[in-house]
DNA sequence: GCATTTTATTGATCCGGATCAATAATTCTG
DNA sequence: CAGAATTATTGATCCGGATCAATAAAATGC
């Protein structure tokens, strides 16, 4: 499985992956020692490139490690009762795929690339072997799970409750904020993903989307060329996506 | 704030709070040690009931503890952009509350009692000191987190694409199935909370849930008397609810 | 126990977004 | 590079569920 990766041997490197795929969320708060990171960075594994399409796993797949997505993006989805794909979620760097896996030992859902994309294989049973003496890192975990839960809940708010142009708007500030976040350009960037993965995301028809992007566009919004978007009035769109994250907003 | 609550002092009483309240759920499935429950023990207190509407906790207030619901009912809430109610959860025995909590180190939501409703505190530091020597309760802390994240992706589902008698039917079976494993009755009880908070879960309008309960009951699907249910046909109801939680059945 | 307030039911109407249908633009594939 | 298959856009129609409105039934307060 893991033959054809790369090992992140050197510090410098690991801390470069670190803030590339957010593993800093994993280590950097913790300020941990010297040797910590250097057996943090004994365990992890930068894998080699996933190309679009490729499976980081699939359903069922028995579940090893958690994956950080250091560039690219893939998409998790499920199969509806009716057999159809069902998204469940777009990862962009920084951001943690299978930790839904941890209680089943399996994968409940598939991970494909949406493009080329790089990810880095924290092999989970090292992971919890580790955290028992290091201090700070178990509580980082469990840290990390909650945030997880309460961006879900938030989610469900918005599916429950949000109409199709807030929450397409609120999909788009997501990934303007990412790339902030990355030091990219928060208002020009590609959609990786096609517009039937938004429409199954929302829980909307692709018809909608596709009408959506149409409207915010003659609204003034944004312009859109096929996969590419640029964000002309995020003050606009956050006022549509409705103030958002409530719950974030009272701690 | 502990002051008036009833400690759990002998393992008898633990065992018996662990059978009502699935803090099974934290320390059976490890078959700890009996020095180990004991240390569980000394941390976990039984706090003294909570009547209707009382909160547990508040918006906004400092986290400290998880709790398991022992029996009685809560729900959790937080505010929409323009200060309705948005309910986020219905928390029945067995149930963790307080797991979005622990990364921001405040509650993101309010908690309040539907019912008469007794509650296990479980101190969270104290939690995190325990499981550092006690191999495997770490990693059961992490199921349950897992856990809870997989359910929400599975709400986050129907709350995108079912239709509103999904919604109901689901909800209505995820109480029956509660009740069963409780040995109580799966076909016959009450709701504790009203339709106003029904529908804020559901992501749908009071007369809309309203209405479906009328129609169920002419369909033979249930009876239904202000609060108290009696659902006569599950197999029905599993149908309308669509065959439900497809995330868990590929593993 | 009566008045007030809250909660629940039922009816009538309206609208957002799904669905059906047709076409256009892209991207595979050989 | 041509033809096939997939993906995106746009239009027309329909329907589920929201909203508005009125009443009924419970819970709550005095």
């Amino acid at each position: 499985m893991a033959s054809p990766d790369t090992r992140i041997v050197d510090l410098k490197k690991l801390q470069l992956a670190c803030e590339e795929c957010s593993l800093h969320e994993l280590c950097l708060p913790l300020e941990l020692q010297h040797e910590d990171i250097e057996e943090l960075d004994r365990i992890i594994h930068k894998r080699r490139p996933l190309h679009r399409g490729d499976y980081l796993f699939r359903m069922g797949d028995p579940f090893r490690a958690l994956f950080a997505v250091r560039s690219g993006s893939i998409k998790t989805y499920t199969n509806t009762d009716e057999g159809e794909e069902q998204v469940t979620g777009f990862h962009l760097p920084g951001e943690l795929v299978g930790l839904d896996a941890i209680t089943e030992g399996c994968h409940p859902c598939a991970a494909r690339a949406l493009e080329t994309t790089s990810v880095c294989e924290i092999p989970f049973e090292r992971l919890e072997e580790i955290s028992t003496h290091i201090p700070g890192l178990q509580r980082q975990l469990l840290r990390l799970m909650s945030r997880e839960i309460l961006t879900e809940q938030d989610t469900m708010i918005w599916l429950g409750k949000k109409s199709a142009e807030a929450r397409l708007a609120a999909l788009l500030l997501r990934f303007s904020d990412n790339y902030r976040r990355r030091h990219f350009s928060p208002t020009e960037f590609n959609l990786s993903m096609s517009r039937t993965d938004i429409a199954s995301y929302l829980g909307l028809a692709v018809e909608t989307v596709s009408r959506l992007f149409t409207r915010f566009q003659h609204e003034g919004l944004l312009e859109v060329e096929r996969k590419h978007v640029r964000l002309r009035d995020l003050e606009g769109l956050r006022r549509i996506a409705g103030v958002e994250s409530c719950l974030h907003n009272h701690c």
